[in-house]
DNA sequence: TAGAAAAATGTCTTATACGACATTTTATGT
DNA sequence: ACATAAAATGTCGTATAAGACATTTTTCTA
């Protein structure tokens, strides 16, 4: 039955293809759903100006089967998964990530926040201004601080995230502390980025508290 | 011939499990080899105090099948795998994703840009100073800004990452022209984070140069 | 436009992933 | 130490992924 084949091939194709619609429609699922590999690989293919016999002689997996892979009518295993990314010189994880996904979920969007506007969080050692706190989904917060602590001891714990942090100082000088290092001391002007999966806290040193603009980037 | 099957799987049973030695023994390997998927698993069922029949009612999957996955006896397809992820409230990508290695390969690291200093780079409507440029494989680039310019016109093209934008004027006026919105004025203080992958630029305002410090987060 | 070449897809066979249930191994209590 | 239960692993049948080759579709070229 070619017809029958033909017509459920048309529309499998349309759905893989009409990327946008597919999450919207599935509203029972929490997890970040598939991405299609199958658009990907197609896509990422021709990108590359390659026949499926050429990337077949590059991966190892036959031409039949990347061809279904590509129009998602078969899942393929993780071992040819493995074989298609090392064929052709890409990460597993960039062929299973839909990069539109993500830049598709924020794109377009802005937030701005006005000097002395934004979001207060006050705790006692620092306040805390969070700014373009609206925008939801950032890869990275940005925040203004007023560093009113003066000694490490009066944090309950130090900080540690999974994140990398970005600081500049604004006003006053901070002293970054750190289990890794000697404690830094930075004037206004100066910056560090540092890895903060390390316990790290921040104080004030001198009469004024010390104002930083730092941000905090998700891993 | 099932003999030589059998023997064939053996060892790349005993290959895959033996996960620290892949790596230094293939040397011929450009590409991140395979993360163990099946360690991953067992650590990951093990550290929520999981047995194989509650993991296997969480998932779908059969517990004789989760049992031959953590053991690397077979290899699961991509739509397995998404059963496991979404069972177990986790991204596919961190089932795929050796954690220790992205904060592994940046963890404890820092760099210190004081304030003048950094890497300097000059075009005809920016002078850009990247901070702490000598710390590879951030997530996201600092950067401390003079706009020169003073007409969009000015720009041969205008930008477009796939990334996305946080700025804070520093000093002088910053106007942000966008294909989305109307220019947008910044003063000193003012901050905003948007999307870079729609085309935008920047130019200065009045008789100073903007100066703006802003952070590039790839995506 | 017709014919040839190349590319993509379909068909069928083989290899292998997956699930149901049996067996072995490990934990637990008396 | 033994009996019992629970967990993990093995066995085998079924479903499906992957490969070899045939067929259809598309792309070139004259």
């Amino acid at each position: 039955m070619p017809e029958i084949s033909l017509a459920e091939r048309g529309d499998a194709v349309r759905e893989a293809t009409e990327y946008g619609e597919r999450d919207s429609a599935r509203a029972g699922d929490d997890i970040k759903s598939a991405v299609d590999i199958g658009a990907h690989l197609l896509k990422l293919r021709k990108s590359r100006g390659l026949t499926l016999q050429e990337v077949s002689a590059l991966t190892g997996v036959s031409a039949s089967a990347f061809s279904k892979i590509e129009r998602n009518e078969l899942s393929p295993t993780i071992s040819t998964m493995q074989r298609i990314a090392q064929g052709l010189g890409v990460e597993l994880v960039t062929l299973l990530t839909d990069q539109d996904n993500s830049v598709g979920a924020f794109g377009g969007r802005r937030s701005i926040s006005r000097a002395g506007a934004g979001s207060r969080h006050t705790t006692g050692t620092c306040n805390n201004v969070l700014l373009c706190a609206d925008l939801k989904n950032k890869r990275a917060t940005p925040i203004l601080t007023t560093v009113t602590a003066r000694s490490p001891d009066e944090y309950p714990a130090w900080a540690k995230s999974e994140a990398e942090i970005f600081v500049m100082v604004q006003e006053g000088t901070l002293v970054v502390h750190s289990r890794l290092y000697e404690p830094l001391e930075l004037n206004k002007g100066d910056s560090v980025y540092y890895d903060a999966t390390t316990e790290h806290t921040w104080t004030s040193k001198g009469p004024t508290n010390a104002v930083v603009l730092w941000v905090l980037v998700d891993l």
